[in-house]
DNA sequence: AATGAATGAGACTTCATTCAT
DNA sequence: AATGAATGAAGTCTCATTCAT
């Protein structure tokens, strides 16, 4: 017995969509590509989204969605503060550089860059950030340490990687995780002069 | 005695396309927008530049010279190490966020985003990272620190911020330069917990 | 005994499409719209009619009938030739310009603009000419007055009417056939010079 | 020597899309016929045009001009107001049936067919009819006589004749202005019962 | 009777680039 | 150095229609 259109190719165009998107940017994916690769033709797209931008709002939300429960799946079982936040680091370098499509195309495709979904991406993104705004209140800092600053420059420095990071290169996440939530921790070993 | 071609309008041109580069990214600025807002038509363009790559190229090649210019100036006079950090932030922030199109091209427009750029494109950007490196190696650290990692912490925390900085905003860059710099060092007072 | 079909949803989808033909016009509207309008996915329309040409002709057709009837009901109960001309342009106009989506049909849309329905609009249209033509056929009018000229003129003014007339302006169907007819009336007052 | 660029291609491709307009309506020509019938590829018509609907203005403009222009040097050496009238509705006729693609255009295509280009459309229609109200003013007419129905019915008739004239027909452009104006006459003959 | 997905053609338009003048 | 016209490919999207379910 066959099972009755839970055979749809909606989710194909969107894994489709993603995989393109993250690796060529929105712009320069055409509907065109997403379709080939999804095995359709261009005007069957339409079937299952109504315009680009909504695919790349569906693409991005998804993205925003796993992101969003890796991190939280990583954190959920440690209780220290600098623990939690290097669990954390690991969870969004390996979604962003290595494991998901659409984790990747949510850092790297501008909001801006689609005027047409700029809003709703930036939506999605603020339900992001504001999981990394908690694991910071919770971190033990010296006085007067801007918070904000500290959420900005980790995050920052995290999504900056799919610039240059290569999956053969020496650092993986994990290590790369370590490495920077240890350069932001306040008790440092003295240098020696 | 005049230089020939004194009254050449390729700077012009120039300034044109960094402009509409760094607002709109390179795959959103046609040849047409560039010619235009540089007052001439399409095709008088490719009596200056052989294709839109090259232009990006020339725009670049620029980009790298000013912010290297710029941070070399910021540096040139201070001799502590933390000092001199902190002052190549603030001299990078200032021109990827505001005052120089030509370097905001350089962190905005990824290499791979143009093929047929990349290869001249990274040589560039890797001029501009030997400098960090340098900047970085005259730090007093902790023994094993991975001065790599924070060089690649730093310059991406920076970079980042074009993607949420806003000018209207609270922080400077210089208030930022300082945050950021002062979130990296080593001797930071103990938290209260 | 109920009818067969009787919950049959073909009329609403006629009704549909001779809103939508009456407002935007036949190339303006799609099989889509239609079928929105009508509560049903495009395919399903495909169910009540084999093309969307076979909707026009089944629109015109009931269109033309509906007309005939509203000009031969008012003009029953009249024995004068001009009071039976005139009660039977202010039926057409009521039709064309308020009442019927259906009958707006018949004179929005120009039979050449579908070719394959041309043929039997065409042998609806006139269908209902003939009935003017009678009309005309009564008139008292002087010796080697041309029938043809008056009922192609009289029929083309009150239907090119729908290019301009608004619903909010000064001269309601009522007037208007008034006025129509009058100016043809042959006795009329001498001018004053 | 050759004349520098006086041999421009604009006007060819407006004779192609008034010829077209003009046969098969605005939404039945595309893009691609037009460029086809002027000898060039789609993408060239944007060297003289920006949009498909400025075509259609461009075409519009100059059929109102013509038709202007051609019932302007009709009636200017008549007196008489009824043989303006007259020389009126043939030229008229003569352009908007056979002469004049440009004319015919003016006529058969909706402004409200076009969204983008209705009102621009509308005022120049506006301008035509301007001097069809001054011929109108000068009839000596019975008072009360409404002039603005005069003329919306006579203007009416004649342009929907392009719905039914063929020019293999009895009657011509003349003889069916002649008979138009005649039934508008006030003094007609007393008919015989 | 109706659905939902798909088709294949074709819509308007933009693009980087070329070239004779 | 610059123009203006043209190219040819490609862009996103809509269309009427079909068909297995």
């Amino acid at each position: 017995m066959r099972q009755a259109h839970a055979d749809s190719r909606a989710p194909l165009v969107l894994d489709a969509a993603a995989r393109l998107f993250c690796h060529r940017g929105y712009e320069g994916t055409s509907v065109r590509d997403i379709a080939g690769a999804a095995g359709m033709l261009p005007g069957s797209l339409y079937c299952h989204f109504d315009t680009k931008d909504d695919l790349l709002v569906a693409v991005y939300l998804r993205g925003v969605e796993q992101i969003c429960t890796a991190v939280e799946a990583a954190v959920q079982p440690l209780a220290d503060p600098w623990h939690r936040l290097e669990a954390a680091c690991v969870a969004h370098l390996e979604a962003i550089l290595r494991d998901d499509d659409y984790a990747r195309v949510v850092v790297r495709v501008r909001p801006a860059e689609v005027p047409g979904a700029a809003r709703r991406l930036v939506a999605q993104r603020d339900r992001y950030e504001a999981l990394w705004a908690a694991l910071v209140a919770a971190l033990p800092l010296p006085r007067r340490t801007d918070r904000r600053a500290l959420r900005l420059m980790l995050l920052g420095a995290l999504n900056w990687a799919q610039n240059w990071y290569r999956a053969d290169g020496a650092s993986s996440p994990r290590v790369l995780a370590r490495q920077f939530t240890a350069l932001l921790k306040p008790h440092r070993e003295t240098p020696t002069p």
